[in-house]
DNA sequence: ACCTGAACACCGTTCAAGT
DNA sequence: ACCTGAACACCGTTCAAGT
């Protein structure tokens, strides 16, 4: 087949159908997304530089319906928002995250959201440090969340037999698997934790703020 | 080279060899592997069914240094100790991280340090929906927290010039890099938010619990 | 500019063969 | 039982060649 009029390809295309093809199979390697574009593997080299610059967009799709977050949006909503913005991100492609966390993040949608909230945190008071310590923290929660959902250890599997604690555990809760569930109200309760322990550094942060500047805050 | 008179190989010496092999160059491949250990590759498979059942000895390597918890620990301590050994054994050899966190686990000494805080949450008055959200935040906690030492987002570069909001609370912190810095105070930050959500946790639990089962509390 | 076929240097795994 | 050499079915990437 010579040069098509129009154009085939295009690095979305190729990273959409990268990503579907990890979500119905889990896992996609050029030769079969070469085979399932019609496409011969050589010809995505013209379209991406290669196997992680396709990854990286398929970083930038998954961002992509990240929340807006309303300018006036109080900041522990704008971090809850945010955190479940990030988490459902990964859980809508839950076998994508293993090949999204063995690389760096290079795509400039996800890193404009660590922009957004760092920008957020910086206006409503929070000092940097405790800015980047509670990015920090977010993303822990996110990542560790979405490699949760992602894959669950075995840990959680109730197939096991025997009697260890455990087992018995898990065989007396009544947390159903999955996103709902177990892993789902896990991600809710730690962010709720996390939100009330940056309210206490932002406490702390007004009253150092106030003191070192001013100086109205009597010693 | 025939069967030599006393055996070369060995499953531990396979996986050490190996988890050296990640933590100089980042990478392992079984051909490098062999070569390393001076033997042909399908030498190999005489002591390990596969790629896969190396990475999971490497696994058992790092939880063994796992801290022993004094069986008289308050849980909180119990806790702390717990979710720090985890998050250190990570941490000592954050190149293994990616190919840990891409397979389920299936190492033996590894579970049963979850079978440990389980027992021990439980001991402590925890209910078994509480054991198992406890869990599930304490891992998202340390799992997040490895892979932020272990692979570190460009976020947290500070190459990248301009100045976005990120950039800029970076330049006026005062965190630096690595576990003991930014990634550290983070972790530990985190542990105790999700220790005090605990306490809540077992509370609620003990007044339930005192509740349903005796009776003795008046509604 | 865009797609192709062929080649390259890898990878993990298997298996009959040796002692 | 333990190690070997050769083969297998892959993988990601490159590159001269076509239109």
């Amino acid at each position: 087949m010579p040069r098509p009029s129009a154009p085939i390809l295009s690095r979305e295309l190729i990273c959409r159908t990268a990503l579907g093809m990890l979500d119905r199979t889990g896992r996609f390697t050029v030769p079969e997304l070469a085979q399932r574009l019609g496409v011969s593997v050589s010809s995505l080299y013209h379209h991406v530089s290669g196997r992680a610059a396709i990854v990286e967009g398929i970083r930038g799709l998954m961002a992509a319906p990240f929340a807006e977050i309303p300018a006036d949006a109080p900041w522990e909503a704008a971090v809850v928002l945010w955190a479940r913005s990030y988490r459902d991100a990964f859980a809508a492609h839950p076998a994508a995250i293993p090949a999204l966390v063995a690389q760096t993040i290079s795509d400039p949608a996800t890193l404009e959201q660590y922009d957004r909230i760092a920008g957020l945190l910086r206006g409503a008071g929070f000092s940097p440090n405790s800015v980047v310590l509670s990015i920090t923290m977010l993303d822990n929660l996110c990542l560790g969340a979405a490699l949760d959902v992602g894959a669950p250890s075995v840990i959680w599997e109730d197939t096991g037999r025997g009697d260890s604690p455990l087992r018995q555990v898990l065989a007396q809760a009544s947390l159903p698997d999955g996103p709902d569930g177990r892993s789902g109200q896990a991600f809710e309760l730690e962010l709720s934790y996390i939100v009330s322990g940056m309210a206490d550094l932002l406490a702390r942060d007004r009253l150092a703020g106030s003191w070192t500047a001013d100086g109205w805050f009597p010693s």
